[in-house]
DNA sequence: AATGAATGAGGTTTCATTCAT
DNA sequence: AATGAATGAAACCTCATTCAT
């Protein structure tokens, strides 16, 4: 009994703490969406309703914490990605749709669309292996796409970050007449076999 | 007499100010090119060879100095455009050869493209009427395109610069894989009517 | 019975209690030996295998887990020196050999170097009474030997502290040239009476 | 006479920043004085009555700012040494003079004992080059005071230094019965040759 | 009693901007 | 008009101490 106490003690101070860590992470994704990479910790330790000093005993500086952000984006993009590996459908659309997922994912968060759309190249390194996986499934994705005749066979997997990172860039910008929504689908033609579909204006296919 | 010492003086003085601000802009140019947009004046007034307080004279604010620098990048934007449109030979091709001029003209200067590429909205509004003058001549060399049909006709003049904000972020990143010139002749590709001639891997059209 | 098991407890944390204090002021001796006083509490915590609020039971700052660690360092000063008042022997040898004890003592431990050698007054208050004692010891040790006519009639028992602090102060230097052996016999045969014997190049007298 | 008068204002502003550098060493010597090593940047600062950004134009860091005082010590250190080596009279007398003063020069500063008695050897490693001199100049007078045989033969120069260093934690400590004036009095007997005259109880020599 | 996560005042340092020369 | 030294608010980060578990 004793054990089990101690065992729960141990394990409900882990929760706390794991609770913070949570906590850091998502009052420093609001504060960053909001204000940019320039955001302080102390408006992050603020938002959470923490020290300062939590913050930086979960991450040994403001760098680390962004860069964790990053990474649990990419945690989520590979997450996405294999489950539309497991996804019945045709290739393309499945393709398509999970493009459309991660977009949709990056438009509400300005501190992953920072480090995606250039600057902070540094922050990309801790992501290695997720970004790694990520193409190795994003490479099976697009080989089956072509295999099925669905996809244009002269782009390659690696292209697909690429043009991902332009329409990150597009969601960065508050200008008249920019729309992610409409530059996703131009890619997403782009990549589909055989010619262009068109997009209307809105940035729907037809 | 003493009126023709005050002009020469002003003129003097004036000749002088104006070589000044060209310094600053191009050592600004440069610098930040090189550092990115967390260069310090510092670091520009050296580069000029020129006491901070200069800076501060022809510019009120870091930010009023970038923002001139982007103004100054659109208005050469504006130039090539005007030069695009009195050239003879297929409308296609002439936006085509502007859109590979601009981006090239880009890719020297990390500062527009982080500028560009998101963040930085501010910077822009400096430039509006250069932005607007540049839409304007855009548009028309579309239209040009679209009634030749060698240019897709779902596509609008305002989809340029958001496609080419896309192509400075690729620019941005020094990322394996990522290449500007292969993003943008998938982007010219993808203007193109009737689909697309295809790329090869290093980006030029087949 | 509840109170056999109530005592059981008591006694039992007691001993828990008791070799805590023991361990937190070993691990504070090499921490502060190694790093000086600039050593951080949770060092301590560390190298003591506790908690940081084990060491804050027993400790209510850290100047006063220094200061304990100082007047233990006093506490075995005044036990060497009652060992050489049992001592038979030729008064000054005596003395001399209880100051070589106590520099070799010394000399392993940087932080009460610190303390020797200047800043951090306010760790001797802490060991007054043995201070006191110390000194009432030395007084006697001084007198034998200056009746025996062996030690210089014009020296003091507070003097000794006052050299040893010097003494003290080479050994926290690693400056080429310094040594504390050689430092302490120049001391020695100062206090000598009839003038030096001399002592060699590495601090051993003729 | 523009010439002239450009060259006023250059040297006018020169003069401004030698004075505010003199300013912030003697206001740092005097908070360092007073509240040793620990003290803060700002309150140096505000002793000087400028901004902490003037003290960083002028000293990198804390520490570089720390190590000039020490340095400049040893320079004056150098000084008297020389003033000495110029000096008529008996060469061990000359030698003790100098200690004296130099000593008496040491107490007014609390920074330098702390540099002097132990801690902080990074800050010598600036002054290395005052200290080669300063050993050198010992040196000489060592050998001429032994060549006339009234320094006893069997210490060497770098001894001196090192004793000193013993009568600068007698400063740095304010202990009853430590006076530092007698510590030197009797290191300066231990020098000389054939055996102590003596001190009386306030330190003066007999 | 023990733990170690949390705290936050306070430290050093930076850098856009001002201002005396 | 030009200079660059001075300014000081504000950023990041540390660490002695507290407190919930």
């Amino acid at each position: 009994m004793s054990t089990t106490e101690q065992t729960d003690t141990t394990r409900q101070l882990r929760a706390d703490a794991r609770r913070n860590r949570r906590r850091i992470l998502d009052a420093a994704a609001e504060v960053f969406a909001e204000q940019g990479a320039e955001a302080q910790i102390d408006d992050v330790a603020r938002r959470a309703d923490l020290g300062v000093g939590t913050i930086y005993r979960h991450f040994p500086t403001k760098e680390a914490l962004v860069a964790e952000l990053v990474r649990q984006k990419f945690v989520a993009f590979v997450e996405h990605a294999r489950e539309a590996l497991a996804q019945d459908g045709e290739p393309f659309d499945v393709l398509a749709a999970l493009l459309r997922r991660n977009a949709a994912f990056c438009s509400r968060d300005a501190a992953v669309q920072h480090a995606l759309s250039g600057s902070g190249e540094a922050l990309w390194t801790n992501a290695e292996s997720e970004i790694q996986e990520l193409l190795g499934i994003t490479h099976e994705l697009v080989t089956r796409a072509q295999a099925a005749g669905t996809m244009r066979p002269d782009v390659s997997a690696s292209d697909i970050p690429m043009l991902m990172c332009g329409v990150s860039a597009t969601m960065a910008h508050d200008f008249p007449g920019f729309d992610w929504h409409r530059h996703l689908e131009l890619v997403i033609d782009m990549l589909r076999a055989g010619g262009h579909i068109g997009v209307d204006a809105d940035g729907r296919e037809n």
